[in-house]
DNA sequence: AAACGACCTGTTAACGTTATCAGGTCGTTT
DNA sequence: AAACGACCTGATAACGTTAACAGGTCGTTT
């Protein structure tokens, strides 16, 4: 019926307007349910507006309108639980509100998460949420973009700006108590895996590694810290992963004197480390307890069940949509918030004394 | 010095060709290094439109030059490495030529399918790839979208249209292949785990698993096939999770006559029937042998490593994002490109005789 | 009978950008 | 000296939409 030829040139309100005898602006009302519009002309509208299969322009009514209902979100790797989480959150929330998700992903390099954040700017997203990793040069457009009256939230990410808000986990918390309760258990040789000393000093859960040893008297040693990062921007290290636990691992093993516990940065890096202990023919918890971070799904169904820290996720997604929401319908921009959240200690099987 | 006061409404054209005594269209030219302009003209530009911080508008740009450099890819869930692995192909081709990946994640539900459709198209997106699975609603609408001019490209999705080209895996052969390296082991008793007879025929891995048995004269056994789907939406069940594999092992291990083999939808369905196994006291692969499916990281670091069937996942986005690209520069829409990747049997310790 | 408000429709002018055309000034070639 | 092409700039008119205003017709209230 309508596909006589289907024209290059897209169906447009005018078009509409033609066909059923009214006035573009009358079309405009029926599509947006705005303003008064006889029910007969309605149908009439819809009708022709359907047998021409029209899709409106966003592009022109985001123009016209100075909004588009859109929110960007940026994240590192999006293969790790932890964002998809993250991206459920903002996206649940959103959703309610009418608002669309765009997510640009930065795999962990600065020159990417620029061209992320300009991306979305550019294209008029109504707000950013941000959760990749700090770096200056990130820190300093995101510093542009919000003097520009984009709204912006971040999450999980190390930088203060009077106008962003942040929702956090107290990730140097979680790492505290994750090293005391290995502590705890009567553990004082403790090895951490996942971070280069020379680039990752940042991470808070590896500070609260440190901080927990200094608190019980533990000296630090530095070849107990292993795993360097996967990516190849000096400046924003990788998502630590299977690789790096196990490599690490391996590392932790040849030492004279082993750790008889190990911290690693995230549950991947603790499979990872699994795996290079049982292939020593080692046990675990008896010969060597792991601890690891996040709580995936995974994390109960490794052998031992993997003792970790969740952090709540999705709620931090969930939280900084909220806050979002809140700077996007503001008139003037409201004071800075900030949610930090807390973690919890996971004791599965895989530590003991 | 430029920071008297951040009014509201974002600098322009027009602002930075009044400060900089020239046209509008000049400022253009300058920024879209296109046509001629003389040295110092673009020096004085550029230096205005810094101090300015002038960021473009994507949308009027986008609704004038009939085009926005963009590309949307809409993913199911994005938990998992599949997914991101899918992205990053995509993503690396794409920036090679100069184009902006906007992600939209549906959650396997169809309506959020066609939301992240509708979205995509109506901000005007250059092209689209769709990495979901198909729905009768959602291919409806695809091929309306198709119809309207839009370029689309699908990955691994059951839906034949002449005006979108398919990457995808070989699925059907990589479960028959996986389904016969258990038969050559000497298992006759083969179970499945990660679907619902129900709705989930449509799995070409499964269908593979089906023909593989049937064609060495084992009888397809109705009740060695568990695991239901996470999704809320019956159409379109969710991705397969590790406490699938973990349940749907334990009901297997419930049966009088239990399989000695089983072949899991997906490494993480593998992992949770690993766990249920063991946690059974029994072991890999003396008592019961364990397939998993797509060659995640983790599968050569749980214990024992998984044998599994290993899918070239960047390459098919790599693959789409080729064929998006063709389309989108085509000024004839092109013919319709099909591409099927081998997959590759990874044997690895969790099987034996 | 006038005034009012609810209902219905249309006209106009943007939103910020760029394609296109038009109009210049040069220096070089014929 | 005329013609040419390279260089440089600007005015104009869209792209498709909607906010704002204006102008109607009714039925009901004062």
């Amino acid at each position: 019926m309508s596909k006589h030829r289907e024209s290059k040139r897209p169906v447009t309100l005018a078009d509409i307007a033609a066909q059923a005898g009214v006035a573009p602006m009358t079309v405009s009302r029926v599509l947006n349910q705005s303003g008064y519009v006889h029910v007969d002309t309605r149908e009439k509208v819809l009708r022709v507006a359907r047998a021409l299969n029209y899709r409106r322009n966003g592009l022109a009514r985001g123009l016209k309108r100075q909004r588009t209902d859109t929110v960007g979100l940026v994240l590192g790797d999006i293969a790790n639980p932890f964002a998809a989480e993250l991206a459920r959150g903002v996206r649940e929330r959103l959703e309610e509100r009418g608002y669309t998700l765009f997510i640009c992903i930065s795999e962990y390099s600065v020159k990417e998460d620029l061209a992320a954040f300009d991306s979305l700017a550019d294209h008029r997203v109504d707000g950013l949420i941000v959760a990749t990793r700090a770096s200056k040069l990130g820190n300093d457009r995101l510093s542009e973009l919000i003097g520009m009256g984009i709204p912006v939230v971040l999450i999980g990410r190390d930088f203060w700006h009077p106008g962003a808000d942040l929702v956090a986990a107290d990730n140097h918390k979680g790492g505290y108590e994750a090293t005391e309760h290995l502590i705890s258990l009567g553990h004082k040789n403790i090895g951490f895996i996942g971070i280069k000393l020379t680039s990752g000093m940042g991470l808070r859960r590896f500070q609260g590694y440190l901080e927990a040893l200094r608190d019980h008297g533990l000296a630090v040693e530095e070849n107990l810290i292993v795993g360097g990062s996967d990516g190849t921007d000096e400046q924003m290290p990788g998502y630590s992963t299977e690789s790096i636990g196990y490599d690490g691992m391996r590392q932790l093993l040849k030492l004279k004197r082993r750790p008889t516990a190990v911290f690693a940065r995230n549950d991947f890096t603790a499979v990872g480390a699994v795996s290079a202990i049982t292939e020593a023919g080692l046990r675990i918890p008896e010969d060597i307890a792991i601890v690891g971070y996040d709580d995936v799904p995974l994390a109960s169904h490794t052998s031992p069940p993997l003792t970790t820290v969740r952090q709540p996720t999705r709620e931090q997604g969930r939280i900084a949509a909220e806050f979002l929401l809140r700077r996007i319908v503001a008139a003037q921009p409201p004071p800075r918030e900030e949610k930090v959240l807390q973690c919890e200690l996971v004791v599965r099987e895989s530590t003991a004394a």
